[in-house]
DNA sequence: CGCAACTTGGAGCGGACGCTCAAAGTTTGG
DNA sequence: CCAAACTTTGAGCGTCCGCTCCAAGTTGCG
């Protein structure tokens, strides 16, 4: 009744197109017109359908990061060396310009509210799974500690992930191996020298 | 003779009023418009001194790159925890509005070859500084691994930073006390398990 | 003073881009 | 087969922005 079957296939062929726009253009090429071009309709379907050309970027953007998420059922099984892992296939792997537009929201995220929420609901998501990871690895460790060392290491992570983008050569999976899987046992706190 | 002093003058306007523009608005407000009055010059004025908006944008920034750089002749005597801490106060400081426009600055050189070259440079001059200093707090450390573990720390500083930006919150130094000074002993290469 | 070199302002050009709208077409249910 | 519901099209609007152009002004020099 509310809409029709033929309209549902027109959306769904816009977000194919917004889809393959993205992954092999990117970003910036995502413009109205590649993505109607692409999907072969005109400007005034795509409207009716959606409520602004974000709305469909969202929508693609949205489905690539859960995606990418290793199961959420799992819940209770993965290391930390596996999280790693993932990290690194996700920014090597054939999601690599899935990747590069992360690594871009994230850019854009420091000045645009509307992009930072998401970015950041992702990112505590994360944090919360590094962490879990490592308490499963050293049941001592309280929890204020290891989200903490999850914000280090994914903060290392999204870094290097910046540098493997932007340097064709750079090896993320030997920088990452490098990273501390626990926190180190004393500094608590700032320590500058007086 | 070349260019009269009147001119020179209403250029040194113009840089002021860029710089001011940036530190107070951000990159993304910095148009051309905001830029000429600010300087009270108009756009002809702003062109009969500068190639492009970007040229004037970018003599801002080198200014503010290098001068974030502590002093480039005191090599020799600073340690990893100086350069950690001159990182946190250039992002945490009255540097703060420069930080961000650095890491937005990071995030577009993605897919900007332009931007990411300048990026590119003086990053490799952070991991050389950062690799001396690791190399003389630890003689026996090896070009390769101080320079790889300089990468880490930096990646790490970055995406930590960035982090800061977003979420105000955050404590960067107590995340930056976090990391890891040295290289650890093994894991020298990938190392999967097979 | 007079002339050339230089500087200035700002209307407006050109192009990109997101989005609107009304008219024309298609589908569905009765 | 008709009418109502739904869908499609694409020209074009509004806006923003970097940049050009040139007539009018100012400065420096002989």
């Amino acid at each position: 009744m509310a809409r029709y079957r033929v309209g549902m296939e027109t959306r769904a062929r816009i977000l194919e197109a917004t889809r393959d726009v993205l992954g092999e253009q990117g970003l910036e090429s995502a413009t109205l017109k590649a993505i109607t071009d692409r999907a072969g309709v005109g400007a005034g379907s795509f409207y009716n359908l959606f409520e602004s050309k974000e709305a469909a970027v969202w929508e693609v953007l949205a489905e690539a990061i859960t995606a990418v998420d290793p199961d959420p059922d799992g819940h209770g099984t993965e290391t930390v060396d596996d999280l790693i892992a993932a990290f690194v296939a996700f920014v090597t792997g054939e999601t690599a310009t899935l990747a590069r537009i992360h690594l871009q929201l994230a850019g854009i995220a420091l000045t645009e509210p509307e992009v930072a929420a998401p970015i950041a609901r992702s990112h505590a998501r994360r944090v919360e799974r590094f962490a879990a990871a490592m308490q499963r690895d050293d049941p001592d460790l309280d929890d204020a500690s290891a989200a903490g060392h999850a914000e280090v290491v994914l903060g290392a992570l999204t870094g290097l992930a910046m540098r493997t983008v932007m340097a064709h050569d750079f090896d993320l999976a030997a920088a990452a191996a490098g990273l501390p899987r626990h926190p180190r046992a004393a500094a608590p706190a700032v320590g500058q020298s007086s």
